[in-house]
DNA sequence: ATCAATGTAACTGAAATAGTTATATTCAAA
DNA sequence: TTTGAATATAACTATTTCAGTTACATTGAT
């Protein structure tokens, strides 16, 4: 195990969200995203607040139309806006107990991989720079459209 | 959280054994590497015993010189085998319970983020496959020298 | 005023992780 | 062949994290 599936969540929240704005520019309550992703409204509203703070969906509190909408257009939210997001931890761990500074190695052995760790991390996030929520919705459809069930009410 | 502590831990180790190795061709038992990783020896030996079976390390279970020593030169072993040897996941975790195959999204969702999870584990793979465990022990050294306290016995 | 929605605190259950204790096994060397 | 310094491993504990639920207070368009 290693990143949180909430970040996975996180781009199928956005992802449904960006194919039902193809159609119709609305807010969407969160049991609505609930019946795709499969998991409960409260757990994808806090992972939708999240979502909020980092200026990527906006929320409508009460009234009948209440709900999430996209923030901007899903050509302009990249993966790794999403990332960064809901992932707020480093990506690797250094040591739970210090190493003993006593010991050469044990001194200088986590700024040297501080360096190393924060470079690997960077290549994965250009990685994940480099794909819009909108691509992995063209991508998901292209995968699921095949054999899809038709009639579903979205 | 993300990538666990133990694959710092196998470096720790590693970095050791490859400084030491420096000095005197030898097995040495892991309290002694405990001593400057500060943990548990049987904690240690679990890792150890992973690193054995990637061929990493080489180890003499009985007698008075029992220990672990690397199985190749420091200069020939990359973080990234490191890693291989001792995180099995994959670094992204898909959904916990399966999204609804009736939508369009929930059915494609899952092989699209799988394509781009791979490349994305790969690029930090890459950047690890960059550096040797001699490179992280020079690293090291050069942090941790400045101010390391003298006439620690090893 | 209604009521369909969100916000949030508090809780549960499951899993992973780090680390410990205890015991059996290995094998070089005396 | 006995010794003893080491590893191998099972079983256990404590802590943390995570996903997910329950319950209740709050919001605000209609």
């Amino acid at each position: 195990m290693a990143v949180v599936s909430r970040y996975t969540l996180a781009l199928h929240i956005l992802s449904w969200l960006a194919f039902r704005a193809e159609k119709k520019d609305e807010f969407l309550p969160s049991d609505r995203i609930a019946n795709s992703v499969n998991t409960s409204p409260v757990f994808l509203r806090r992972i939708l607040g999240q979502l909020a703070k980092a200026g990527l969906v906006l929320v409508q509190h009460g009234g009948t139309g209440a709900g999430w909408k996209l923030a901007r257009k899903a050509e302009e939210i990249s993966l790794l806006d999403v990332y960064e997001a809901v992932v707020p931890t480093p990506l690797f761990e250094l040591h739970h107990s210090q190493p003993n500074p006593k010991c050469l190695v044990g001194k200088g052995i986590q700024p040297a991989l501080r360096d190393i760790y924060e470079e690997s991390e960077v290549a994965m996030k250009q990685r994940l720079a480099g794909t819009s929520i909108a691509e992995l919705v063209t991508s998901s459809l292209a995968y699921g459209s095949a054999q899809a069930e038709p009639g579903f009410e979205h």
